[in-house]
Order: C-alpha cells, then sequence, then structure tokens
RNA sequence: GCCGAAGUGGCGGAAUUGGCAGACGCACCAGACUCAAAAUCUGGCGUGGUAGCCCCACGUGCCGGUUCGAGUCCGGCCUUCGGCACCA
C-alpha cells in the first residue's frame, strides 16, 4: 500500500471500477426490502454548487448505509431540464436551448460522477426529452379528461421580464421568484390545474406526514389557508341583483355599518352606471388596475376607499349601508365583498375612522362596556352579542353557529368553507417547456390530441425572443395542424407548461425510466413507490412538494399509483453560506465544487461538508475546516498503512482471550463508534455527530499504537478495529474507504458489507467517574464499579475523607444517587 | 402584525430521557522531530481570582419560576433568520 494519500489516483480508479462492475444498477426484487432513496433533481445550469454536493452527500450516505443494511436501494438521478435559463442563454448567446441543456447535463452528469455518488446512471432522466414529456403530456390529458385541467381567463400574474405568467406559488413579495421584478397583472385566457378541488385533501392527509419537518407541515397548512365562514346574500337598494359577501364573523351582522366591493367586481360598473359617482369610479378602478401587487396590497399601504353611490341592505334587520369600492378587498378571495364591521375588524376600523363611516357595537366582553365614541381599535375578541336582536346575550362563538344556522334556514345564506389557495396557472408564454398537448378547430373547439399522437414534439428552428406570447406561435409548422377528431384544419395551443409540472412526477418516472407503453410500469411504481428518504433544500416546501402532493393524489384516484403520498420522509437542508451569507456570484463569494476537489478529492468535500453542520442547519463555509477533513482522512490512510502489513495475517478478534485495559478501552470506543454512527445516521441524520465518533475511534487507535509497546500489541483487537473503521468510514468516504479495503487484502467491494452491529459486551464500562455534589455544586469525582447500586454509591460517597471534610457542621438533609452519574448531597 | 426556528468558548458545533457544559474539528500557544521550514506527533486552550499541576467564584441571549439538580421544563421579554402578510 502507497505510503501516500493520492486521492487523485484512487477517486477515478474507484468511480470506473464501480462502473465498470454496475455496482449501483438496481432492480425490482421483491425478496429484498425496498428502500427509496432521492434528493431533488438539479436544473442543469451547467456547474454543481456547494448545495448540490451537500444535497447529494447526505442522500449518500442514506443511500450507502441503508444497502450496507441489506435493503434493495433505488437511488436515481435526472435532469429538471426544461426552464426558462435554457432560453435566455440561447438569446444571449445564439445557442439553441436544446444545445445549451444538453452541453450543461454533460458537464454536471461528469461532476457528479467526480463526487463518486452512488446513483443507477441507467435511471437517469431529463424531463426535456421527448421520452420524458411524452408522458408529461400524456398526464395532463389524464387531468384534461377528469375535469383537472381548464382554461380560464383570469387576472394572472405577469412578470414583464421574463415576458411570461407565474403561478401564485411563483410570486414572493409580488415580484417574480426567478428575476425579482414586480409582477403585474393581467387579463388573459390560461391553462390552470384545480389544485383547491384537492385543497381539503391535501390539508387533512399533512396529519400524516410523521416523517415530515413540523416547519414544511406548517407552511403547507398556511398556505392552503382554510377558513369556515357564511356566503350572505345583502339586497342591493333599486336593484334586484344580490350582493353576496363571505365572512367568518357573521355573529357580528347586526355591527355591519357599510359594504366593501373589490374595485374589479363585477357589480360595480352596474351600481354606478349612469349616476354622478360613475366617472369617479372608473377613475378609481383605473389606478387600482395600475398598481402592481405589492402597492396594492401591502399591509403598509394605506386604506383608500370611494363611495358609489349605492346602498345593500342587510338581510337580518333590513338596515341600508353605503357601498364602497377599495384597494384592500381582493376579488380573487371569497365573492370580492365584505362587509364592513369597525367595531370587530381591525382592519374595518380604520377605514371607517379615515371615511366617517359609524361604529356599532354588537360584542361586549365580559365585565367591559366598548363604546364606539371612545373606541380606539376594534375589538375582536370574545363576549357577548349586544344590539343583535333575537340573538342578544348569545356568546359570540355560540352565534357564529346559530346565526348561520338561522341564514341557511332563511335562505340569506350559506355555510362556506374557504381556502387561500388558488388554482395553480400552468401555462406559459415561452418556449423551452412541454408543449401542451391541445388543438383548437373551428368546427370541434379544444381537442385533446389523442394519445397515440403524444409527443407534441417542441420544434427547433424556432425564434426564441419572448414578445408577450409563446415563441411557439410564430412556427407554423407547429402551429397548423389537423384536427384529431374531424380531420379539418386546426391550430395548435401555443403555451408550454410550467416546469413544476415536470418535476410533479418524476420521482415515478425512476421506478421505471426506460418504461414506453406509459409514464410508468404499475409493477414497479407499486414495488418502490412512495420515497422513504426524499432530500431537498427547504425553499421547495411549498410549491414543489404542494405540487407532488397534489399529483400523487390524483394519480392515486386515477388508479396510477398505490400510494396516496409520495414522500414518506422529507428532509430539509440548510444552505451553505460562506462569510455569513448565501454563496453568489454578485457577491463574490462564490467557492467552486469542482476547485475543491481537485485540490483535495471528492471524500474530503463530502466529509467536510457532513461534518461541519447538522443537515437541517445553514452550514458556513470553511477553507480551514476543510484542510481539517483533509486532514483526518490522512490519519485514517497513516494508520491503516502503519498496520497493514502486521495485521495481513491475523484474525480479527474474536472474544476468547481476556484482554487487558488498553484493550479493552480499543474495543470499546470500536463498538461505541458502531453504536453511535449506526444511530446517528438511521435515526437522527446527524452526520456531523457520527464522523466525530469516527475521529474519536480513531484517536483512541492512535493512543494505543504509540502509547502501548509494540511487542505488546493485541493485532487481533487492532484489526477488529481497522476492520471496522473502514466499514463505518465507507458511507462518508467512499474511496478510501474502497482503496483501504482493498490494501488490506479483502475481495469484494466495501459498499456491499454488511453494515455491523455493535458487541453489547464491548460498550458496557466495569468503572465509571461519577462526580460528588454538594447542594447542586461538583465536588469530588470518584472512580467507582459501573454496577454499584445506588445505597452503596451514596455510601461510599460520604465515606471519602474530602467528602467528609466538606460536610464538617452541616447537616445533610438529603442524598440523591443516579447510578453510573451522581452522588448529590443536599446539606443545611 | 401573525406563524415557525434558532441564540452555547476566538470560530463551526456537541451534550438524544433534567444529572460533570463545551465532545469532535478549526484557530491559537507551547514542546518534540528538523540545520531550518513544511508535514507529523505530544500537551495546553470558557472567563475572572488565586496560583507550582491545588482551590474558589462566575458562565449556555435577558428577567423570573419549578427542581436536590436546568443549555434542556414553565412564564415573560430581547435579538437574528425563515415563511405568510389587508384572505374578510
Amino acid at each position: 500500500m502507497k505510503e501516500k494519500y493520492v486521492f487523485s489516483e484512487i477517486e477515478p480508479k474507484w468511480q470506473q471500477a464501480w462502473a465498470g462492475q454496475n455496482l449501483y444498477k438496481v432492480y425490482d426484487n421483491v425478496e429484498k426490502p425496498k428502500y427509496y432513496c432521492l434528493e431533488m433533481f438539479p436544473y442543469p445550469s451547467g456547474n454543481l454548487h456547494m448545495g448540490h454536493v451537500r444535497n447529494y452527500s447526505i442522500g449518500d450516505v442514506v443511500a450507502r448505509f441503508k444497502t450496507m443494511q441489506g435493503y434493495n436501494v433505488l437511488h436515481p438521478m435526472g435532469w429538471d431540464s426544461f426552464g426558462l435559463p435554457a432560453e435566455n442563454a440561447a438569446i444571449k448567446h445564439g445557442v439553441p436551448p436544446e444545445k445549451w441543456t444538453w452541453e450543461n447535463i454533460d458537464n454536471m452528469r461528469a461532476q457528479l460522477k467526480q463526487l463518486g455518488i452512488s446513483y443507477d446512471w441507467d435511471r437517469e432522466v431529463a424531463s426535456c426529452h421527448p421520452d420524458y414529456y411524452r408522458w408529461t403530456q400524456w398526464l395532463f390529458l389524464r387531468f384534461y379528461k377528469q375535469g383537472l385541467a381548464y382554461k380560464k381567463r383570469a387576472a394572472v400574474n405577469w412578470c414583464p421580464s421574463c415576458v411570461t405568467v407565474l403561478a401564485n406559488e411563483q410570486v414572493i413579495d409580488g415580484a417574480c421568484e426567478r428575476c425579482d421584478t414586480a409582477v403585474v397583472k393581467k387579463d388573459l385566457e390560461q391553462w390552470f390545474l384545480s389544485i383547491t378541488k384537492y385543497a381539503q385533501h391535501l390539508l387533512d392527509n399533512i396529519k400524516k406526514l410523521d416523517g415530515w419537518p413540523d416547519k414544511v407541515k406548517i407552511m403547507q397548512e398556511n398556505w392552503i389557508g382554510r377558513s369556515e365562514g357564511v356566503e350572505i346574500d345583502f339586497g342591493l337598494k333599486g336593484f334586484e341583483e344580490k350582493l353576496t359577501v363571505y365572512t367568518t364573523r357573521p355573529d357580528t351582522i347586526f355591527g355591519v355599518s357599510y359594504m366593501v366591493l373589490a374595485p374589479e367586481h363585477p357589480l360595480v360598473l352596474k351600481l354606478v352606471e349612469g349616476t354622478e359617482y360613475e366617472a369617479a369610479a372608473k377613475d378609481f378602478i383605473k389606478k387600482m388596475l395600475h398598481l402592481n401587487e405589492i402597492a396594492r396590497t401591502s399591509t403598509e399601504t394605506e386604506k383608500e376607499g370611494l363611495f358609489i353611490g349605492a346602498y345593500a341592505i342587510n338581510p337580518v334587520n333590513g338596515t341600508e349601508v353605503p357601498i364602497l369600492i377599495a384597494n384592500y378587498v381582493l376579488m380573487e378571495y371569497g365573492t370580492g365583498a365584505v362587509m364592513g364591521v369597525p367595531a370587530h375588524d381591525q382592519r374595518d376600523f380604520e377605514f371607517a375612522k379615515k371615511y366617517n363611516l359609524p361604529i356599532k357595537v354588537v360584542i361586549q366582553p365580559e365585565g367591559q362596556a366598548l363604546d364606539a365614541e371612545t373606541m380606539t381599535g376594534a375589538y375582536e375578541d370574545e363576549g357577548n352579542l349586544v344590539n343583535s336582536g333575537q340573538f342578544d346575550g348569545l356568546n359570540n362563538e355560540e352565534a357564529i353557529r346559530k346565526i348561520g344556522d338561522y341564514m341557511e334556514a332563511n335562505n340569506i345564506g350559506l355555510k362556506r368553507v374557504n381556502f387561500r389557495l388558488r388554482d395553480w396557472l400552468i401555462s406559459r408564454q415561452r418556449y423551452w417547456g412541454a408543449p401542451i398537448p391541445i388543438v383548437y378547430c373551428d368546427k370541434c373547439g379544444e381537442v385533446a390530441v389523442p394519445d397515440e399522437q403524444l409527443p407534441v414534439i417542441l420544434p427547433s428552428n424556432v425564434e426564441f425572443k419572448p414578445f408577450g406570447q409563446s415563441p411557439l406561435a410564430e412556427c407554423p409548422e407547429f402551429v397548423n395542424t389537423t384536427c384529431p377528431a374531424c380531420g379539418g384544419p386546426a391550430r395548435r395551443e401555443t403555451d408550454t407548461m410550467d416546469t413544476f409540472i415536470c418535476s410533479s412526477w418524476y420521482y415515478i418516472r425512476f421506478t421505471s425510466p426506460q418504461e414506453t407503453t406509459g409514464p410508468w410500469s404499475k409493477a414497479s411504481a407499486d414495488y418502490w413507490m412512495a420515497v422513504d428518504q426524499y432530500i431537498g433544500g427547504v425553499e421547495h416546501a411549498i410549491l414543489h412538494l404542494l405540487y407532488s402532493r397534489f399529483f400523487t393524489k390524483v394519480l392515486y384516484d386515477l388508479g396510477l399509483v398505490s400510494v396516496d403520498e409520495p414522500f414518506t420522509n422529507l428532509l430539509t437542508q440548510g444552505m451553505v453560506l460562506k462569510d455569513g451569507s448565501k454563496m453568489s456570484k454578485s457577491k463574490g463569494n462564490v467557492v467552486s465544487p469542482e476547485e475543491i476537489v481537485a485540490k483535495y478529492g471528492a471524500d474530503t468535500a463530502r466529509l467536510f461538508i457532513l461534518f461541519a453542520a447538522p443537515p437541517e442547519r445553514d452550514l458556513e463555509w470553511s477553507d480551514q475546516g476543510v484542510e481539517g477533513a483533509y486532514r483526518f482522512l490522512n490519519r485514517v490512510w497513516r494508520l491503516v498503512g502503519h498496520y497493514a502489513d502486521k495485521v495481513a495475517g491475523v484474525q480479527p478478534y474474536n472474544g476468547s482471550v481476556e484482554l487487558g485495559a488498553a484493550e479493552k478501552e480499543v474495543r470499546r470506543l470500536t463498538h461505541y463508534a458502531i453504536k453511535k454512527v449506526s444511530d446517528d445516521v438511521a435515526t437522527r441524520f446527524n452526520f456531523n455527530t457520527a464522523i466525530s465518533t469516527i475521529m474519536e475511534l480513531v484517536n483512541g487507535l492512535y493512543a494505543y499504537k504509540d502509547k502501548v509497546d509494540p511487542a505488546e500489541q493485541n493485532l487481533a483487537v487492532v484489526k477488529e478495529s481497522l476492520e471496522y473503521l473502514m466499514v463505518l468510514l465507507a458511507p462518508f468516504a467512499p474511496h478510501m474507504a474502497e482503496e483501504l479495503w482493498e490494501a488490506t487484502g479483502h475481495q469484494g467491494s466495501i459498499h456491499l458489507q454488511k453494515w455491523p452491529v455493535h458487541d453489547p459486551a464491548a460498550v458496557i464500562q466495569d468503572e465509571v467517574e461519577i462526580v460528588v455534589q454538594l447542594n447542586g455544586k461538583v465536588r469530588e469525582k470518584l472512580v467507582i464499579a459501573a454496577n454499584m447500586e445506588p445505597k452503596a454509591m451514596e455510601e461510599f460517597a460520604l465515606g471519602q475523607e474530602k467528602v467528609r471534610a466538606l460536610l464538617e457542621g452541616k447537616s445533610v438533609v438529603k442524598v440523591i444517587s443516579v447510578p453510573k452519574k451522581l452522588v448529590n448531597i443536599v446539606v443545611k
């Protein structure tokens, strides 16, 4: 074995060997328990960044560990390869998106291979490949046929910089999540998926996601945003129509002193038509429509309203109240109209004060008298109803139910559940995505492309410049087609699908990526799904993870899969930071994985990144920390090198000989490490403490090597320890472990070794150190037999000379004795 | 504003069930090896007092509580980060 650790020879050697042996190829095998370990597949930007290295290093430890534990492990990788950057690069550099994307994929694949991750590369998929998006289109058509994909005209989010619409989930603080440009509203006809039909189901099932972080579950719950309330019909003075509002507080119905409509509300123009208010109202609406989302709806924005000269009639008492339009009412939520109850809603209160609208108290808190004249804010808490006719005196919680019942019975209102979640806008006016497989025929209207005509191929001879419509619209060869129904001339839909559609089902495709008769083989999907461990960034908490859950539920209802949740366990890893902030080109704090791998090797890069912090937490990059990881691996190399020849013919210790203290300590460290690493990896994902335990083992072995006379050293014990050391290290530093395994005369890959089980007897200590406390303060340390009873410990401690001296002149109140830990003497 | 997470040495972090706070690593200091340096090995390393390896006090964001005993549990704050943000 070489004296020096030359990672640059070892790593390529084993990467080639593993590929040559198909070491990581996996088959459906019902004989073995399956384990599906998946990391979120990347967008092929061209280069791996440290976040990827972290993500895939974590996944690789899990996959290798589970393999060694005897599971049949599916660990695939692919490319989320549709999307805007490819198109932007095409525009900027004149390279076709397809070429750009495939070159990036080639580059990143090579980088991933350099990291030595245990992927079954035969399962690689790319969502931009026709063999893949054919099935994306096929799945879209299943949704379409179920009435879950539909086209409608709506005020949608438009990013002027990306020149396309965006889903609600892609708008962050009123700006485009990709480019940060302020989003504007546009009235367009767009394709949607009916995720709201699954809102309740998606919400209910969150309870079943025991293996998910609470943080993510809460974020999804909030995003779905369920609320229970009543839709109430108000009359309109001088009009036949009803004005419907949605409220969660029907108990305050007698306190309504005005109504507010969203400026876009369809009734507004009707109410003002031909009145003196018409011009002002139209001006106001125009102004609102020109404001962007943030300016319009931020809590910081001052509430602004306008009386439109009309009156609504309260159905419970016939009171007439003025109708206004205001910026703070959203057309997209509820009915686009709200009742104003200033005494019991803070927003209404502020609005009423500003516009001098009456305030009417209808809920009185226990033992307190609210006065509309002197209130400085709304009272939103519990109380009893007043000024509410027949409902006076009821507790308001009870009144919410009773008034709701009353309204339903009298046909003036309907109890209703509302969700904050909106339907998923999936069409994009851009080129590099999966075409929506629909054609428009003058005779037959909207027609689905038949399955056998899929895929609808994305043409390559297209001018990519975005101009507000899909570039596909400018490609007559694409647009002009024949109607599948009547054979007459027809036009293709030119919008493409949101890339989140592609990533909503890739994890099922991985179970049978070469399947040609369907999106997957049902048998394979049944065998592998659900994903046992999913790993990725928390930034996908809502978008990708909610969409994937939605997809899985629909596919389950269609009988295409047998699980209704895709990911059993979820690990959300933290960001990789440098100098306290996220690595970015603009900050100039980027550390390139390629450079680190070139300088220290993949094993060092992986080890550092796993050691520096637990996976959920953000990780501060440290060049010196990398040096430390490298130093450790060299230390392991030299240790094994030192003993390699000495233990060559020796049988590992098998328990037949009684050992001395030093040898017992080596065995204790060894078996403790097995126990600790197994536990840390299997149940806690605390790779940092797992690695530190391996370091302690190595330190212990060095102590033995250097402090025990070489002639006295028990090589059987050393051999046992070294073998386990290599095995424990295998998931973290796979190349080095494999090289050492071979160099110490083993046949077969270390990665196919059985994960060891610790010997409990070796871990038990005969003697332990305990502390003696006086009123909780440590006063003495004693070494005692580990199995000493509490009573004996107490007597032993009290018998110590030093303890007796400390007790001089004090009286013992009580003694607490905890085996193997401490004796606490309480004195006065 | 609401929801959530986190605050521990010079730094990253550990302490899994309430039981010696600071494992492991980095940085730093000292020593060994060396002509010297690098590498390596050994030892030290929370703060303050005192000081010959003894001992004492203080110490896990702040204030209070429960307990023989609190980084850990409870109540109230502060700060940072993440999510949502006029959702009626």
